[in-house]
RNA sequence: UGGGGAGUCGUCCAAUGGCAGGACAUACGGCUCUGGACCGUAUAAUCGGGGUUCGAAUCCCUGCUCCCCAGCCA
């Protein structure tokens, strides 16, 4: 990831460019670009395309582009583009001077489809939608051609430029490509190239009422811009002999589309549509939410951009369906912050401790490390005093096998602090609920070693009452409940939203230091996971942190399998 | 049932006629001032049936399963 691990491993897309590099094709040129649609923000599966063309135009000396494919303005937005750019350049990738729109070739555009009406291979058509989706015929009949398929070419040109100079409504006309009516292929049968669309595009305003369809708009970007390898997904195969078509009949460079299989992640979605429904009816708090699958999230999440490269190189590129188990991303930004995230102390849910033999009113500075994997990370302070807190989870008053924490009688360790024991619990007289540990210290271990050489089984987080900095800390889970779920074809996928996948905890005790901690520096708060300041809600006044992975940890699972066990027993 | 694709450990990706390998996940062990990290071990796959070949995940035939396509979306 961030250092070592250079090796890629081979991809059926990589082969076939070093294929066509031995062969000289495009005189040793690779271009490639990451052609998104400003329609909604990047996500994960973006990400992986944004890797791949970037990457390989990277490794083969050559050049991405970065193009805005804009050609439908009813549903594209300036602040896409702005997030899309941002998001890119995040992730660690530039494009230089090579930032494109596809509407700045719409007027190039225009002129390929008036040589094409001329050549008789483009004809414009009276039809509105319906009729010609029923002339279309369906995947097992032929389609029937239009009756103004014959219109001859001063006709057709002269229509077409009555298109553009606006004298018809929307849905009035099309401008259409004249294949063949009867192709088992659909997309071959006279496929649309021109709609007439009376809106206001972000970029031309009111210039154009007449707009390109994909099918023929993205051949032609690719071509303009001389790029050799066109990567786009597996839903675009059919496609390719219309890419293809158009290009050989205009006769201009042709670039080679390849295909490969999207990303699908578990427990989340991937589809715009269904993100944008998300943001729009308020399931989560907007784009950047960080429990969505958007770049936008997972960086507010607390995920870097080294870290999801790292992840792009893992999956790999394939033309088979496949969905990436979630713990391949978590895995993934562990494997980095392990490495480069400086250790805390936070206590989530506190507990008081009393160390009722530690004078009143000391204070001492103990040092701890800030990061074990990185011995170049130093060391800092670390306030102690008498009252503390740990964390609930680290005392049961009645411990249960392997449950090698703090209870009664039981001395364990406090981190880069003192050995202490356990010597009284104070409870709520009605309720019952613990209030507070009462403790004694042993201050021979200061540090955290005993010269004796006794072992404690645990070693705990702890914050110093006085000196702790309040914050809230939001814990994230998968946002869906079930592997797949937009699998469900009689259940909507927003059945499926995991009603926890956000607890919000008011109450928490962070270590001094962590006051002046800045939005995209990651931490570990030690023991318990990977942690950021939340960049919308976090202010002065108010400390806010997210949590972006929990540490792998042994002790759940134990609880787990116990539970299940127990479980096992009663049946 | 027309066309286009794809089937390899639970998951993702390799192996391009020559020992089916890596990663994640899982389980167990070691180590540890994070039940983290690290180290080690184990489990685990070529969709089925034929054929070609000294040798097949790979080539051929055949069957099966899954995905995509009937937007004036991309």
């Amino acid at each position: 990831m961030p250092n070592e691990k250079p090796e890629k491993p081979a991809n059926f897309i990589r082969n076939i460019i070093t294929e066509d590099l031995k062969h000289g094709k495009n005189d040793g040129r690779v271009h490639t670009r990451f052609p998104p649609e400003p329609n909604g923000y990047l996500h994960i599966g973006h990400a992986k395309a944004i890797c791949l063309n970037f990457g390989i135009a990277e490794e083969f000396g050559g050049k991405c582009n970065l193009r805005f494919d804009d050609t439908n303005p009813t549903k594209e937005e300036e602040e896409y583009v702005r997030s899309i750019i941002e998001d890119v350049h995040w992730l660690g990738f530039d494009w230089e001077d090579r930032l494109f729109y596809a509407s700045d070739y719409f007027e190039k555009m225009y002129e390929y489809a008036e040589q094409l009406i001329k050549k008789g291979k483009a004809f414009v058509c009276d039809l509105n939608a319906e009729e010609v989706r029923q002339y279309r015929g369906t995947l097992t009949e032929p389609g029937k051609e239009s009756p103004y398929r014959n219109r001859s070419v001063e006709e057709n040109l002269d229509l077409f430029r009555r298109m553009r100079a606006g004298e018809f409504p929307d849905g009035t006309r099309t401008l259409r490509a004249k294949i063949d009516m009867s192709h088992p292929n659909l997309n071959m049968r006279d496929p649309v190239m021109y709609r007439i669309l009376h809106a206001n595009h972000h970029r031309t305003g009111d210039k154009w009422c007449i707009y390109p369809m994909y099918d023929w708009a993205h051949g032609l970007e690719d071509s303009i811009e001389g790029i050799t390898h066109s990567l786009c997904t597996l839903e675009f195969e059919d496609h390719r002999p219309l890419y293809d078509w158009f290009l050989e009949q205009l006769d201009v460079h042709h670039p080679q589309q390849i295909e490969f299989a999207r990303l699908n992640l578990s427990y989340t979605i991937m589809s715009k549509r269904k993100l944008l429904e998300l943001v729009r009816d308020g399931y989560v708090d907007g784009w950047d939410d960080p429990r969505m699958p958007t770049i936008s999230g997972l960086r507010r999440r607390g995920y870097t951009p080294e870290s999801i490269r790292y992840f792009s190189d893992l999956i790999g590129v394939a033309k088979r369906d496949s969905v990436v188990d979630i713990a391949m991303l978590e895995y993934c930004i562990r494997e980095d912050l392990n490495k480069n995230a400086p250790r805390r102390m936070a206590v989530l849910k506190p507990l008081k401790v009393v160390i009722t033999n530690y004078p009143e009113g000391k204070e001492e500075d103990l040092d701890a490390i800030n990061n074990p994997e990185d011995a170049s990370a130093g060391t800092r302070k670390v306030p102690f005093s008498r009252v503390l807190y740990i964390e609930q989870d680290d005392f049961r008053e009645d411990p249960p096998k392997k449950f090698f924490r703090l209870a009664p009688g039981r001395e364990v360790r406090l981190r880069y602090a003192y050995f202490i024991k356990c010597v009284d619990v104070v409870k709520d007289e009605n309720t019952g609920e613990i209030k507070e540990l009462h403790c004694t210290y042993d201050p021979a271990t200061r540090g955290g070693d005993a010269p004796d050489g006794r072992k404690v089984k645990a070693t705990l987080h702890w914050v110093s009452a006085m000196h702790a900095v309040d914050a809230e800390v939001r814990l994230y889970d998968r946002l869906f409940s079930v592997p797949d779920p937009g699998a469900d074809k009689e259940k909507d996928y927003k059945e499926f939203i995991n009603p926890n996948s956000l607890e919000i905890l008011e109450n928490c005790k962070l270590e001094p230091s962590l006051s002046n901690a800045k939005v995209s520096e990651n931490y570990q708060f030690e023991r318990l996971g990977y942690f950021c300041v939340d960049s919308k809600y976090s202010s002065a006044e108010k400390l806010v942190f997210n949590r972006t992975v929990s540490l792998k940890d042994t002790w759940a699972k134990i609880k787990k399998a116990m539970a299940e066990e127990a479980r096992k027993k009663k049946k």
